[in-house]
DNA sequence: GATGAAAGGCAGTGAAA
DNA sequence: TTTCACTGCCTTTCATC
């Protein structure tokens, strides 16, 4: 089987184990409709393929005493690899850190945060960014609420 | 135990299962040099508190036909539960999804989508996205790459 | 590829420290 | 709260279709 080809099975799958990744193979092919052999080989395939890439575990940043999540945009100057490079591991390392998005156009970065508070968050923006001086920009936005959605199907659009 | 009390043993298992959350109980407690009663114990705890919210798979979009990111800043006007909350449910519904930020700011959304091609995305703003009256404005951000990051540690500045 | 049976190993329970 | 021992069940393998 090639790598993007995808049949019923297969999506049902990618749909169960988005919603509990520890659902148990018995489980999974009681659902499917096929034997736990079976699932459990379609699940290696899906992983061979890269499909699937690892399982996690999801945390509440907000449990964890973060409650407050932002959005942090970056311009970057020089936009160079030399420069960008040791930025991407500094913003990675960062604990505050969710998700780093690497874009084009009048910003260079967006750094998604959880934070403490609005204090956690100022002190996050002047003493961990601006002091680098290769940030030239950054724009500060509020994060309400963050939902998350599982993948649900390949392209397509009628 | 109360809601907030980490030990160094649960920010080790947080560590561990956002790593791998599949990883036997069995090797999870050797890795932490505990029973594995007890690392079943200390993860059920995790879960019953809300820090651990849940198990899922990590899917590659680009695997799944859908190479092309992007970050769709949305306007709605006017801003009311009654024409915010359809939106959502909207946005959410859409295949395409894979985030909804909602935010403070000039723009009130981020979606975080992922497409097959510039066309596709082309085609999602204009015959999804802004045939929508409640959307008054619309800014696309090409995404060049994402990355995730594993939750560390709870909040601390020095 | 999918199936079913067989074997090894793990999860999960309960009592004790 | 952690540990140990035990039981049952699930995962996983392999031969077969």
């Amino acid at each position: 089987m090639h790598n993007a080809e995808l049949d019923s099975i297969d999506l049902a799958i990618l749909a169960e184990l988005q919603k509990d990744a520890r659902l148990p193979n018995k489980d999974l092919a009681e659902r499917l409709g096929v034997a736990p052999s079976t699932a459990l080989e379609r699940v290696r395939s899906l992983r061979r393929r890269g499909i699937i890439t690892g399982f996690r575990a999801a945390v509440d940043t907000a449990r964890l005493g973060r409650p407050l999540q932002a959005l942090l945009a970056l311009r970057v100057r020089p936009h160079t690899s030399r420069i960008v490079d040791p930025l991407r591991t500094f913003v990675l390392g960062l604990p505050e850190t969710i998700t780093l998005f690497h874009v084009a156009g009048t910003e260079d970065f967006l750094v998604h945060v959880a934070v403490a508070d609005a204090d956690h968050l100022h002190r996050l923006a002047l003493e961990r960014f601006l002091i680098r001086t290769e940030i030239v920009h950054l724009h500060t936005t509020l994060i309400f609420k963050t939902e998350h959605q599982p993948v649900q199907r390949p392209a397509e659009m009628g």
